[in-house]
DNA sequence: GTGAAAGCGCTAACAC
DNA sequence: GTGTTAGCGCTTTCAC
């Protein structure tokens, strides 16, 4: 460990007590001025800085916020957990890792223990862990501050996300202004809250223009490529396939393509291809593929400043926490639902 | 952090002393097999996690290991994180990240005072971090333990790597194998340990095939998908274009597809595409490609777990950790370089 | 092979 | 406004 400066030594240098020290470094009120400029003055000549661990264990609070994950797209949480970093560094908090085994018969007990231990001020929740509804009311049940990402938690917790139905909605409007009428949906991972979202703007756009949903038209996927694949292949054996098929996520969007390539169909003449989440993905497949892009960084850093901005508030105003935080997506129109775009 | 299972709930519970159970949960010697079966038996049926802040505050030390990176793929961060983070939980240790500006101008003094503050016991050093020799003396300066992924710190630090040169090799015989001669490479970034050794692999292979290595047919790349793109453009530009394209990546070999996409060439009868590190990416371009498998994940485990441990030994015997360690490696070979295969 | 006692550096509660 | 006094839950030291 460091040359180890102590609160002992800054309050020697200071001419007062630890405490005073103590209540400077924290920004308490009660401090006179003077005295204020003092002790700044000590900590700055001494080069102090406070020890986590003990700040920890006298405070009980960990100074660490935790992020909950299952089993994400790597591109997903790398996005999310450099936004969720930098939120940290701002404040002096550290980031505390969690894989969680969604679906696992004790993962809310596993959780919750872990909680419990690592003593984490707060967490962060990600699909389709936020979508557990028996996970998040035991975290409730812990009062551990929490912020969902991409879904809305049940009951007022406070969530970071984007309008999923109204950019399916769009996307969707944009196959159709193409010259599509045969519009195949796949779906995405049925606990996903983003899923079903998604899955009614479709609806919604076909509906408004005045475009019937085939039921066979409608497949059920699991955000990988795999599923995407195997939806794509049922779509095409079709004894009158889809023009065009919407995949609720790119990695779904590109296994689609892939069964196209195998079967010598030329994209998008032969078959529109279009994707949600403009991962880098999405731009190395060829055609290019049109998605919507979704701002993962930004949610990322959002929903750890609110769950920090909580954490140091009064608990007081947590009911008008009905916090959601809607960031903005963008549509990206490419070659796979274009002809002569790349 | 309220009802917390304490150590001495558990000495309570197995009937013996605080200090037995400190033993135990740090696997040190001198406890009898039967008491250890006990105490473990309590921990199990308390639930019981050592409290990090006074574990911290006691030992003087964090109990946290710190990854360094800078700007990975998201791929190789996730899955090097996962085998990171699976080893700190065997021994109850903290992980945390700092992403780190490479070549930035304040990039040493911003770690060190990173290293300083957060009391890190030791951290992973990943390419092209490990390969700044200003950066890794700096905190060999602050006597903090390190291990480097992918690559070989400058002096005796230990590292934990594939054999680069071996696999490179392989891949451009079988390339040779393939009917080709006019085998282009896309070197990588610069920086990056392996960039070098993949490039030494391949010119083995040619000149041990009786093949000259042509000046035009060697391009700088940057491990990106975009060189990829841009070294393939001017290689199948050339008047003699090759028939065969290593790239020392997937995200550039990805790039090279696409190119090769756009060009109306199929792949691999007109060009063979090869790449490296068997990212998702591989299997989801299409046809799939072939490259190199590299274990990330175990390599994150195992220099994970190599550090925990030179962090429990006595540091006495750091001088003989001029420990390599070199895990297997496997070739991939996909339809981008074989006709007739998926 | 095991245990008792003494802190680690800080914050919280309450005095002054 | 400021100081005093107890711990927080663990590791360390040293005794047995």
């Amino acid at each position: 460990m460091a040359g180890s400066v102590t609160i002992d030594d800054v309050a020697a240098r200071a001419g007062v007590s630890i405490k005073t020290v103590s209540r400077v470094v924290n920004k308490e009120p009660n401090v006179r001025e003077k005295t204020r400029e003092k002790v700044q003055e000590a900590i700055r000549a001494l080069n102090y800085r406070p020890n986590q661990s003990a700040r920890g264990l006298a405070g009980r609070r960990s100074y660490l916020i935790g992020l909950l994950y299952d089993n994400p797209s790597p591109n997903y949480l790398a996005n999310l957990q450099a936004g969720v970093l930098k939120a940290c560094q701002e404040v002096n908090y550290g980031l505390a890792l969690s894989p969680v085994s969604y679906g696992e018969a004790d993962m809310v007990e596993n959780t919750v223990s872990w909680l419990r231990q690592s003593a984490i001020d707060g967490v962060l929740l990600t699909p389709p862990l936020s979508d557990s509804k028996a996970l998040v009311e035991a975290i409730h049940g812990e009062k551990v501050p929490m912020v969902v990402v991409s879904s809305v938690g049940p009951g007022g917790v406070p969530a970071v996300l984007i309008d999923e139905e109204k950019a399916a909605f769009q996307m969707t409007e944009h196959l159709i202004a193409e010259g599509h009428s045969r519009i195949a949906f796949i779906k995405g991972h049925p606990d996903h809250y983003a899923s079903q979202h998604r899955y009614e703007g479709y609806k919604a756009a076909m509906e408004a223009a005045g475009l019937a949903i085939k039921k066979e038209l409608i497949k059920q996927g699991m955000f990988d490529f795999e599923s995407g694949k195997i939806a794509a292949d049922e779509l095409l054996s079709l004894p009158e396939p889809p023009t065009a098929v919407f995949a609720s996520n790119d990695d779904m969007a590109a296994g689609v393509m892939h069964i196209a390539h195998r079967r010598k169909m030329v994209i998008p003449r032969d078959i529109a291809v279009a994707g949600f989440d403009d991962t880098p993905l999405s731009r190395q497949v060829w055609p290019n593929l049109s998605t919507v892009r979704q701002p993962i960084r930004d949610m990322g850093f959002v929903s750890a400043e609110l769950l920090l901005e909580s954490l140091n508030g009064d608990t007081a105003e947590k009911d008008d926490a009905e916090t959601f935080r809607q960031l903005d997506f963008e549509m990206k129109i490419r070659g796979s639902s274009v002809i002569g775009v790349d």
